[in-house]
DNA sequence: CTATGGCACGGATT
DNA sequence: AATCCGTGCCATAG
């Protein structure tokens, strides 16, 4: 190799050079601009292309032998994905809670990490009991999915194109919508629905307004016109606003999604959308008992590196291009360390993150354990700002399937939040803002009866007295 | 008279 | 320095 030319300042494009590039407070849809707009500046920055194989779907970064349906893949037979794909780091916590353990291989080498962007997360699920045959229609369907998880085209249109019947283009769709996340492959929001209720029903029993809200409702219900949408199904407003809020946090309508916005006072539509995940826990190999994997994902096909070509060539550079392919070089170099640190930054604070909040993620709401990004950054040896920037923005998709931001994690009032709604959930008769405090204080919550009110409203729960006078109806 | 929601203050967090 | 959050006080609706 060369003597490299190390990180020798230049004057004048130190400003954003000289510091470590504050690339960690970007959420990984920006920072796939910023990627974009360098590679297409910089000649020294080479993106290797990763390939989707046209038989299975799944990510290859080169010509290996798919692991999946264990052909060879002919490069110039797969297409280049659509889907921004996620090339990624892993490490893992243990059940227990006691240690994790980050892969010891993994840190500098990023060839032999999972792809798991939607599709292949997707098809890995299904690959088991999917037919050899059928698998070009399941890429098809797959790397078709828009950004929310539904399908934007017609399936006839799909069968069509394979020459197949549309039942067996529906026999896959049926797989690919019964895998997490629940729904995904959709053509419409009130399918997911139904797909996800259908599920749920295996598991505890469901109200069939449930179902008919969904299928004849679905305009009312995401209108919240609770007074008509209870007309429709025969029971009160009140109980219509009740099965209101069990779609909304049981269900979404966008599988890649999160849930639409909660049920807010007034009518916003939609407060923030979700865009893709920057992070993703999930189970390995999808058993529920295993440790959990969480991947930070990169937000471009392939791999980054400084394209060797560029450094060979920059031996004999003529002399008035040296200054400017030297430049080059160093931002590349820059770019690429930065991207490492944003990674390892990330990694250990998840890391420590999900060993703390293991039951939350498992378990829901209920058992979030309190925790300040200061504390975090304490434990962590880091500047509270950073931890600051890393959960800013970011995203984060549980086993579940949740989207949920990273902020959660550290929300003081979520645990509360949840068993209020629990309390709620139990009582008999409507209970008083001050009973409900006087119960929590004996849980071992210790809150003010002005702030149940307070949660008992962002939980979108009516007073006590209302819920009394609606009762008997 | 009681339960709630509004406003605003102060301390913690970012 | 800016923002968020829990809480107390007070007016008001029931």
């Amino acid at each position: 190799m060369y003597p490299t030319h190390r990180l020798e300042t230049r004057p004048q494009t130190t400003a954003h050079l000289a510091q470590t590039m504050t690339l960690l407070g970007m959420t990984s849809a920006e920072l796939k601009q910023k990627i974009e707009a360098e590679l297409a500046t910089n000649p020294a920055l080479e993106l290797l292309e990763a390939r989707r194989c046209r038989t299975c779907g799944r990510l290859l970064i080169e010509s290996i032998p798919c692991p999946l349906c264990s052909r060879p893949h002919d490069p110039e037979a797969s297409e280049p994905i659509v889907f921004t794909s996620s090339r990624s780091e892993y490490f893992q916590t243990q059940s227990s809670g006691t240690s994790h353990n980050i892969s010891p291989e993994e840190l500098p080498d990023d060839n032999m990490a999972p792809a798991v962007d939607l599709p292949s997360f997707v098809l890995r699920q299904i690959a088991p009991e999917l037919a050899e045959e059928d698998r070009p229609i399941a890429a098809h369907i797959l790397t078709s999915l828009d950004e929310d998880g539904l399908l934007p085209i017609s399936p006839l249109e799909i069968s069509r194109y394979h020459h197949v019947s549309p039942e067996r283009v529906q026999k896959v769709r049926a797989m690919i919508q019964h895998a997490e996340p629940i729904g995904v492959g959709s053509c419409s929001p009130q399918e997911a629905l139904l797909i996800q209720i259908e599920v749920l029903s295996d598991s505890q029993e469901m109200p069939d307004q449930i179902v008919r809200a969904i299928r004849e409702g679905m305009d009312l219900l995401s209108r919240h016109h609770y007074t008509k949408l209870g007309k429709l199904l025969g029971v009160s407003p009140l109980e219509a606003e009740e099965i209101s809020r069990f779609i909304s946090t049981n269900l979404t309508p966008y599988p890649a999604r999160t849930h639409w916005g909660s049920i807010r006072q007034g009518n916003e539509p939609s407060p923030q959308r979700y865009h893709h995940p920057d992070i993703l826990i999930s189970h390995l190999n999808g058993k529920m008992s295993g440790p959990l994997v969480i991947e930070i994902l990169f937000p471009l096909k392939g791999s980054l590196r400084v394209n060797p070509l560029f450094r060979q060539v920059f031996e004999d550079a003529p002399v008035e291009k040296i200054e400017k392919w030297q430049q080059d070089l160093e931002k590349a170099t820059l770019l690429i360390k930065c991207l490492r640190q944003r990674s390892n930054t990330m990694q250990q604070l998840l890391s420590l993150l999900t060993k703390h909040q293991r039951e939350f993620i498992l378990q829901g709401d209920k058992h979030l354990k309190p925790i300040t990004r200061a504390s975090l950054a304490q434990v962590l040896g880091v500047h509270e700002s950073t931890v600051s920037r890393a959960v800013s923005g970011k995203t984060t998709c549980l086993p579940n399937g949740r989207i949920i931001p990273l902020s959660k994690f550290f929300e003081r009032s979520l645990s509360i939040r949840a068993v209020i709604r629990e309390i709620v959930g139990k009582e008999k008769e409507a209970l008083t803002d001050t009973e409900i405090a006087e119960r929590l204080g004996e849980m071992g919550y210790d809150v003010a009866r002005r702030t149940v009110a307070k949660y008992r409203a962002m939980e979108g729960i009516l007073s006590a007295r209302t819920r009394q006078s609606m009762a008997g109806i």
